[in-house]
DNA sequence: TGACAATTTATACGACTGTTCAGATAGTTT
DNA sequence: AAACTATCTGAACAGTCGTATAAATTGTCA
């Protein structure tokens, strides 16, 4: 008795629903990532993923439901590498250090949004596009707000003495920062005069400028 | 024989005509301030303008231009008041320190974004969603670019022996985190723990991270 | 095989979209 | 006064929007 359907059989092996419906979601995070919410169109996604509209209904429900289930899909790989990064930090001995912790957050984000596989690209995209705006936020900001807080109290411990709101504040930029590389990369191309390559090519400059930054931070009276 | 209209008098009083106009104008700031280009539709701009429907487009042109013209309305406001404070630190005799250009180029943006009018506010609002977007970049950049590009000079001249490129990638970051403190209040009040203050608040934190992190960026090998 | 459930199709609904424009109104000029 | 131009109104246009649903199709299981 399934909760789902009968489509999954007993050996796993994954029939025209799943699959269609991988395919609905992959067309909404190209098309999300790419354009934005308001600007997509149920009917748009349906082309782009080659099904008929109802099918998009069928699997995503409503549209503002859509947006989250297609963050949900990958927000455990992204969570789950941070995680184990941060793990290998700890085993190592003592307290991690800054730069690493810094690192470790940055640099997973910034794998996939520099990925061959354009659909992680997207995925990436769609992240700065949703977590940077004040009306999606609160909707999905509870999806990756835990591992920043684990990152949070390791940095803390990184920095006794610094004051605590100082620190967060810090890392919310950091964030900001990083989200930039991918959402805004024609204006940092623009000004940095660097063709735009991918953002992983930002990567010791994002880090070193976080780094210095959390550090002056930490320092201050 | 006046290029606009026969309605303004040579005695420089406002008609009708003008005064609409910066209703129309300000009604189309709030909404795409608030909900973004696509998600606000001509008639509701209207109706919050308290016109009808052909007046926006007699005053705003396609809504496509809309966007345009209500950001070029106060573009020089922000530019000279940037400007202004750039030379009176080049008066000062020597070249101007890093931190006291970060303070000049921050510290207006932030001004209008804390600003008791809530029009500033959303003028200020706007600009974070609009330069921050790589769709709208392109169309709109243009306006604050040459600004940011004489700071850039001036950051070079402060730090003769850091690479370019690296530092002009450092500044954008640090117009991310700036643009942040204003798009993205939800997030950082939500991480830092504060109760969600005016951008004003974290201008201290602010220019402490970001100059840490030019610092740094700009003293890499 | 037939019964059953999951999935897909095709279509329709009402509401809303951006844009256009003929005609009404108001203020200025001659 | 009349002529003229700028501004505003109200309505219409052809599309697109998100959502719902009856009917057709497909695969599974008894």
């Amino acid at each position: 008795m399934t909760d789902k359907a009968a489509s999954t059989q007993t050996d796993g092996r994954i029939l025209r629903g799943e699959a269609t419906r991988e395919r609905v979601l992959d067309a909404a995070e190209r098309l999300f990532a790419a354009q934005g919410f308001d600007a997509t169109s149920i009917r748009r996604i349906a082309a782009e993923a080659g099904v008929t509209l109802g099918v998009v209904g069928f699997h995503g429900g409503a549209k503002q439901d859509l947006i989250r289930t297609v963050l949900e899909r990958r927000v455990e790989a992204l969570n789950s590498k941070r995680r184990a990064r941060l793990a290998e930090l700890r085993a190592a001995g003592s307290p991690p250090a800054l730069r690493d912790l810094v690192d470790a957050y940055l640099t997973p984000y910034l794998e996939y949004a520099s990925q061959g596989d354009p659909q992680w690209r997207a995925y990436a995209r769609l992240i700065a596009r949703i977590v940077s705006d004040d009306r999606w936020y609160p909707a999905v900001g509870g999806l990756y707000d835990p591992v920043a807080r684990e990152y949070l109290h390791a940095m803390q411990q990184a920095r006794p003495d610094a004051a605590q709101q100082e620190l967060a504040t810090a890392l919310t930029l950091t964030v900001a920062s990083m989200l930039s590389l991918v959402a805004s990369r024609a204006r940092i191309a623009g000004l940095s005069g660097r063709d735009a390559g991918s953002p992983m090519d930002y990567r010791d400059t994002l880090i070193t400028f976080c780094l210095g930054g959390i550090d002056a931070v930490s320092r201050a009276p």
